[in-house]
DNA sequence: GAGTTTGAAACT
DNA sequence: CAGTTTCAAACTC
């Protein structure tokens, strides 16, 4: 990647020589030789890497063996690396091969998650064997998760390369692969094609709709449909995105490779392999080699994406491997060295190992990898996971990190991690779990049932569970319309709903596709998520600058009247944000941040006390973690504070409000929601050529550990209709290059595609920009200037 | 649980 | 774009 040109100067290369001090040459420069063994594949795109947003993909090599706790906000920018070359797996070793995916939160011991696909674990330290620790991979997978952190995924060096991030992405190049890997390993998933009539998802409606809704032309989805899971868990949802060209099979090959993490790795409470890789032709035709059965070039060229649906909502409980390490994390029998110990009461780690089976052909350096984001995994709370879901599937080996898994939020991650999963212009393609909120603990033991509940009993199951899980209780609306909260989050009304007369089901899907679209043309942000995160203040020039002290801030700000937006009637304050110029509130209070700019002495307290405010609800948060024995604490509330980072609030800002227990539960399908078409319809900047792909990454999801640092990451900047600006990650010291105007960048991440998560619900958003169809990076990064 | 308040969404 | 109406969540009693 970064050989010095030789050709076209010409001379260049011999004038190096011999100037070469000394009479040495540069060739025998250790820092040459390492570059030469970085990349046997020759740099597709060299300057890809470079510009890439994914600082990650390039750290600097000290970074690498850092440890992964050192991963800072920035990391949660995927990243992406080019794929240089790719060496022809075996593929049937690859099906062999082992997907391990970890995500590390750095700073969060207790949490881990990591998945491996096969049986057969892999021996890290074999792994490792067969790549000298000391040596860099050549390719770097870039965690654009929001956890991700600055430390290459190569700290965890040799072993993955991992991403640490909620959003989890799996890359995989070959759907079919993809498929027969599942299906082998996974018996329990279950892979559904957009082609084919999907119907109705087996357990959970709120599927339906990402089925139906995400799943466009070419792409796939995938159900992992865990019924093995507790029923009560509620549905699980991963998606796997396949927009990249990103060859699965090598992606095995390199994970066999990886090294499992080990102690050091311990830490972490999540990682995950992200591969970001685009790949440019040659690279896809080896891909294309590499299967016998691939029969259909053009969909891995399609970028085809597809949803790992873990449904645990259903009533079907087959294991795949889930299997509770909270306290007997000791009994993974792959990857032991995962786990950590936790000192958190409660389940700490979640280790999904899809396969285990060890790979041995695939040692090759170099090979990408595949990363498994397990977001939503993450994203569901942890106590209740843990308790809820945990226990009912001991079979599986599941850790998490309560820390990890902060309560609330999920929305907007499964949202954000929608969203990128859409940006087909980024080759990117991610694994994201999703978990439905209804599969979340709230309801889950609550009620096994999938039936709708009697709004009584919602109403009195959110009084007692924190409405945690409380939907819609639309009436009048059918559910098409924003009204509707579940419409509004892109999901499809489901069991805990109260709504009457709703459309907003599976059976409908074609009503309330019309009617999304309709909304996406008078307002293509509508489905957009209505508080954006910002993990430092935001520095914008020539914008808006929202005074805001609070590291939230609504999409078009509120309208408050008498609330003072101190109360949830204010968007900004459900979501955690602070009032900003675009606000037009009267006699804003907001203790997250006023419109005038100023921060409210309350909140100030707050960071030193804890905030009446945060108290509360922090003992609403507590009120609820203990009654699941989970371990979530308010005190991690007040990193938000501290940080000027408010959680991130779902989809919906409303949904996960950081401090209420009450507030809504986090959609599942907030994927479905994302805001389709209509982030779409945002204006990507990409600052580096190689930025496609797009990540919205809320900072909640980001374990607090990791939020410590506000180093502020940079990158893409993303102009929406409402002017908002995204900024890019840009990797500060890290190959990245932090512009100027950059610093001051939002961290969110946009998948250009995705700025809506939602899948769109209509083709035709995606057609609009014809993203998904086109996999070569190329035609992204066309596309993406194109809308610059 | 019913009723009120509130502000966003929708409509004109 | 502004004003009004509709709507459902948030809140109060």
């Amino acid at each position: 990647m970064d050989t010095p040109k030789r050709n076209g100067d010409g001379d260049c290369g011999k004038q190096q020589q011999s100037r070469t001090p000394m009479g040495s040459r540069v060739e025998d420069s250790p820092v040459f030789i390492y570059i030469n063994n970085l990349s046997p594949m020759k740099p597709v795109k060299p300057v890809h890497i470079a510009q890439t947003i994914h600082s990650l993909s390039l750290p600097p090599v000290s970074s690498i063996f850092t440890t992964p706790h050192i991963a800072t906000k920035e990391s949660r920018f995927l990243t992406r690396s080019p794929l240089l070359s790719l060496p022809k797996p075996d593929f049937s070793d690859l099906c062999r091969s082992e997907i391990t995916n970890t995500a590390n939160l750095p700073d969060n011991p207790d949490s881990k998650l990591s998945q491996s696909l096969n049986e057969t674990d892999i021996n890290p330290t074999e792994e490792c064997s067969t790549r000298p620790s000391t040596q860099p991979e050549p390719f770097h997978y870039d965690c654009g998760s929001p956890y991700h952190t600055n430390s290459p995924c190569h700290d965890i060096n040799s072993d993955t390369k991992c991403v640490m991030g909620r959003t989890s992405s799996i890359d995989f190049a070959h759907e079919d692969l993809v498929e027969k890997i599942i299906d082998q390993s996974l018996p329990g998933f279950e892979i559904q094609s957009s082609d084919n009539d999907i119907g109705q998802p087996k357990e959970v409606q709120a599927l339906d709709w990402e089925t139906d809704t995400y799943v466009e032309e070419g792409d796939d989805l995938l159900f992992f449909n865990s019924s093995n899971l507790d029923a009560s868990v509620g549905p699980f949802h991963s998606y796997i995105d396949h927009s990249s060209n990103v060859d699965l099979a090598t992606s095995l090959s390199q994970s066999s490779n990886d090294n499992i993490p080990t102690t050091q790795e311990e830490n972490s409470s999540l990682r995950y392999f992200h591969v970001n890789e685009k790949i440019d032709d040659k690279a896809s035709e080896n891909i294309n080699n590499l299967f016998n059965d691939q029969g259909d070039i053009q969909q891995q060229r399609c970028m085809p994406r597809r949803c790992l649906t873990f449904d645990m909502a259903g009533v079907r409980r087959k294991s795949f491997g889930f299997r509770e390490d909270s306290k007997t994390s000791s009994s993974l029998p792959h990857n032991s060295k995962q786990q950590t110990t936790s000192s958190t009461p409660g389940i700490s780690r979640i280790s999904l190992h899809l396969n285990s089976a060890k790979q041995t052909a695939s040692s090759t350096p170099g090979i990408p990898r595949i990363g498994l984001h397990l977001n939503s995994v993450a994203s569901i709370p942890l106590d209740r996971f843990v308790q809820d879901v945990l226990p009912s599937a001991s079979q599986h080996s599941v850790n998490m990190s309560s820390s990890i898994i902060s309560s609330g939020n999920m929305q907007n991650k499964l949202h954000n991690s929608m969203s990128a999963e859409k940006s087909q212009e980024s080759d990117v393609q991610g694994l994201l779990i999703v978990q439905d909120c209804d599969t979340l603990p709230s309801d889950v033991g609550k009620s096994d049932d999938l039936s709708h509940s009697s709004p009584k009993n919602k109403k009195r199951r959110s009084e007692t569970e924190g409405d945690s899980c409380r939907r819609c209780n639309c009436k009048k609306s059918k559910c098409l319309k924003l009204y509707c909260e579940c419409f509004a989050a892109g999901v499809y009304c489901v069991e805990p709903c109260s709504c009457q007369g709703c459309l907003n089901k599976p059976e409908h899907k074609d009503t309330v596709l019309a009617t999304r679209k309709q909304i996406e043309s008078r307002n293509p942000l509508a489905f957009a998520p209505k508080v954006i995160r910002s993990s430092e203040p935001v520095l914008e020039i020539g914008e808006e600058t929202n005074k805001t002290p609070a590291s939230a801030r609504h999409k078009r700000g509120c309208n408050c009247k008498k609330s003072s937006c101190l109360k949830k009637y204010c968007e900004c304050y459900q979501g955690g944000a602070g009032c900003s110029i675009s606000c037009r509130c009267e006699g804003c209070k907001n203790t997250f941040g006023r419109k005038d700019g100023t921060m409210p002495k309350g909140n100030l307290e707050a960071d030193s006390k804890g905030g009446t405010e945060q108290q509360t609800h922090c003992s609403e948060v507590e009120k609820i973690d203990n009654h699941h024995n989970a371990t979530v604490n308010c005190n991690q509330q007040p990193i938000y504070e501290n940080l000027p980072i408010t959680p991130f609030q779902s989809c919906r800002s409303s949904i996960q409000h950081p401090f209420t227990s009450k507030g809504k539960p986090p959609r599942s399908s907030l994927a479905i929601g994302g805001s389709s078409s209509t982030t779409s319809k945002a204006i990507v900047k990409f600052e580096g050529p190689s930025t496609s792909y797009f990540h919205l990454l809320a900072d909640n999801e980001i374990p607090k550990n990791l939020l410590s640092d506000g180093s502020p990451s940079s990158g893409v900047k993303v102009i929406s209709p409402s002017k908002r600006r995204i900024s890019p990650p840009l990797i500060e010291g890290v190959g990245g290059r932090v512009s100027p105007s950059r610093k001051g960048c939002r961290k969110f991440t946009l998948k250009s595609k995705s700025i809506s998560s939602f899948p769109s619900l209509t083709c035709d958003s995606t057609d609009e920009y014809n993203l998904t169809k086109s996999s070569s990076p190329s035609t992204s990064t066309a596309f993406n200037s194109q809308h610059l």
